[in-house]
DNA sequence: CAAGTGACAATAA
DNA sequence: TTTATTGCCACTT
């Protein structure tokens, strides 16, 4: 089963979980808090999410505020209506309100 | 083992 | 301002 203890993907996660509902974060903000150059990974981590109960990826948004053109895990819909339910503001059906919505982490 | 692909971001034109 | 290209690094085949 090839556990194997990708302290870099727990990381990602906690990260994700800590940020509240009613606001979104960016890949390249979380690239930040670990350190690393490459958003590509956060994307890879949050893709072999396996609990978007436990890690609510929804909540992670392009720097541009906008989500994942289609690669969303149930479609952009589902996670515009989860980000909506959690008080989140959108400008259009795939981008957020960044300016308002934007969550940075506090030992960055 | 090597090459290709990819839930991105930053910079250049 | 928008569009195109490059860079980064892991995962897949």
């Amino acid at each position: 089963m090839t556990d194997t203890p990708d302290s870099f993907f727990q990381q990602i996660y906690a990260l994700v979980r800590s940020v509240p509902a009613g606001k979104v974060t960016t890949y390249g903000a979380i690239a930040n808090a670990l350190h690393t150059k490459d958003a590509r990974r956060i994307g890879h981590a949050l893709h072999a999410n396996p609990d978007s109960d436990l890690t609510p990826c929804h909540r992670v948004v392009f720097s541009d505020g906008r989500l994942a053109p289609g690669y969303a895990f149930g479609g952009p819909k589902e996670q515009l209506r989860k980000l909506e339910l959690e008080g989140v503001v959108f400008l259009t059906d795939t981008q957020v309100d960044l300016s308002k919505s934007l969550y940075t982490f506090p030992a960055l």
